[in-house]
RNA sequence: CGGGGUGUGGCGCAGUCUGGUAGCGCAUCUGCUUUGGGAGCAGAGGGUCGUUGGUUCGAAUCCAGCCGCCCCGACCA
């Protein structure tokens, strides 16, 4: 992508309004622009990176057999009234009437729906197990939206759905997409801590929060350290053996983690060595629930069972909050400067900056690499426009791409250009061809 | 929902107390000079001062209502 040619009207002062890193550092970069309270229209820069979480985030699911769909997001109320959480939801709906002033309402989630289209196909124990997802908009009226896309009323939310014949098999659900969220953080360069959570509104006895350690994040965190090294990319459990992956689980689940509510601080101290204590701040980033019958009773999502007996289907509703980790992984990855996109998210792979726009030298050797990081399928952003190099430096630091290769006059005469890493500064000075490819590599 | 703040060109702000017809920095456009960390000079364009009503010869400024937005708390992906 070109500069000159693109979207991107990055802020040289923070805007007033902006109080928390990440909203600050949105706005500057130009990845997002606010139009009212809680929502936000996501500019060119910004929906890349929307677009490589949700990319994670579907890999993943789809890595546990889980089957996306698309669901809308405006429903119908009476689907509400069944659950009783038409009633139940209070003020956070957004309740509108259509031309003949039906309830419809702008889906804070999607239980029920998911529920009644299972239900209508659905009916003996040969169509479960099944998972289902999507990832769409939803809406929640909250009080008090702050902190950018952190707490917008209208944000991105993978939910995903599982319906099992009995409570083991749910659970066996639940620990899937437990595993599939440790995953789905770790690729995107994030240190999630699953905790025991309570359930909330959404009902049931089974659930976990993840959070993702920020030093600018809204909870504590008190956790063993264990949680931190383990490399769950590395752990290769056999997906479909129950007892393994349980017995993964287990080691997940064991270590001591909690967030301000459940802290005990007596009961940390005595069940993690001194060395081994970490106390930070976190950031909540998704939500996991397994809640049996609680909505496919009142909805009649029952099934025949082989001995002819009928049951109501297990449940489980698991959400990342897509948008909310956009916001997130900056708050857990800048520096002064501006942003430092993990590679797996970031919006371009490199930044390639021409300090001497005009310059004959400068041009060929910025114009034959561009072209070649292109043909090497590397995402790049050129910048060409005719700039002084401060502003080019100052841009390219703030959207952060993970690598920028420098193209200057002195180095072009010399036959180098330099390649800096974003995160720590370090910088190499290297041929073109050199450059190029280590980032292909 | 309680408390506090705020609204003036694209962004950041001054002007409001003490009423006299809108200003600064950055950004934008033009020209010249510059060119490895947000350049210099010269010129130009851009604002119903959130909104409605009131007071007044005259309102960004005073009064009242409404709206928007932000922060703190209680609540949440």
């Amino acid at each position: 992508m070109r500069v000159s040619e693109y979207f991107l009207p990055t802020l040289r002062n923070d805007p007033a309004e902006a109080e928390i890193v990440s909203h600050r550092l949105m706005l500057r970069a130009g990845m997002i622009r606010q139009e009212s309270a809680g929502i936000y229209s996501w500019l060119p820069l910004g929906f890349r990176v929307l677009k490589k979480i949700e990319q994670i985030v579907r890999e993943e699911q789809d890595r546990i057999g889980a089957h996306e769909i698309l669901m809308p997001t405006i429903q119908s109320a009476d689907l509400w009234r069944k659950s009783g959480r038409y009633d139940d939801y209070g003020k956070e709906m957004l309740r509108i009437q259509d031309r003949h002033e039906r309830d419809m309402l702008f889906g804070p989630t999607n239980e029920e729906m998911i529920t009644d289209i299972f239900a209508e196909h659905a009916k003996s124990y040969k169509d479960a197990p099944l998972a289902m997802y999507h990832i769409q908009w939803k809406f929640r009226d909250e009080v008090r939206p702050r902190y950018g896309v952190m707490r917008g009323r209208e944000f991105l939310m993978k939910d995903a759905y599982t319906f099992d014949l009995d409570a083991e098999s749910g659970r066996h659900a639940y620990n899937k997409q437990f595993i599939a969220y440790l995953r789905t953080y770790a690729r995107m360069g994030l240190t999630a801590i699953p905790m025991a959570a309570d359930t909330g509104p959404i009902g049931g006895d089974l659930s976990h929060e993840f959070i993702i350690l920020a030093a600018t994040g809204e909870s504590k965190v008190w956790c063993d350290q264990a949680l931190l090294d383990f490399d769950l990319t590395n752990a290769d459990v056999d997906l479909g053996d129950r007892a393994a992956v349980q017995g993964l689980i287990d080691q997940l689940t064991a270590p001591y983690a909690a967030t301000d509510e459940q802290h005990d601080q007596d009961a940390f101290e005595s069940a993690v060595p001194e060395e081994r204590r970490v106390a930070e701040k976190g950031i909540e980033v998704g939500h996991i629930f397994f809640f049996g019958d609680k909505y496919s009773k009142p909805l009649d999502a029952y099934l025949d069972t082989k001995d002819g007996a009928r049951v109501p289907v297990q449940m489980g509703s698991y959400g990342v909050g897509v948008s909310r980790l956009a916001g997130a992984i900056i708050e857990a990855s800048h520096d002064e400067a501006g942003i430092i996109w993990p590679e797996a998210v970031a919006p371009f792979k490199a930044a390639l900056i021409n300090l001497r726009q005009g310059d004959d030298g400068c041009d060929a050797v910025c114009e034959d690499l561009y072209t070649k990081l292109q043909a090497a399928g590397v995402e790049a952003i050129y910048d060409d426009r005719d700039e002084r190099a401060g502003v080019k430096f100052s841009d390219m630091d703030l959207i952060g791409a993970p690598w920028q290769i420098i193209v200057g006059p002195k180095g072009v005469k010399a036959g180098i250009v330099e390649l800096k890493r974003r995160a720590d500064g370090e910088r190499d000075e290297l041929s073109a061809e050199a450059a190029l490819a280590k980032l292909s590599a």
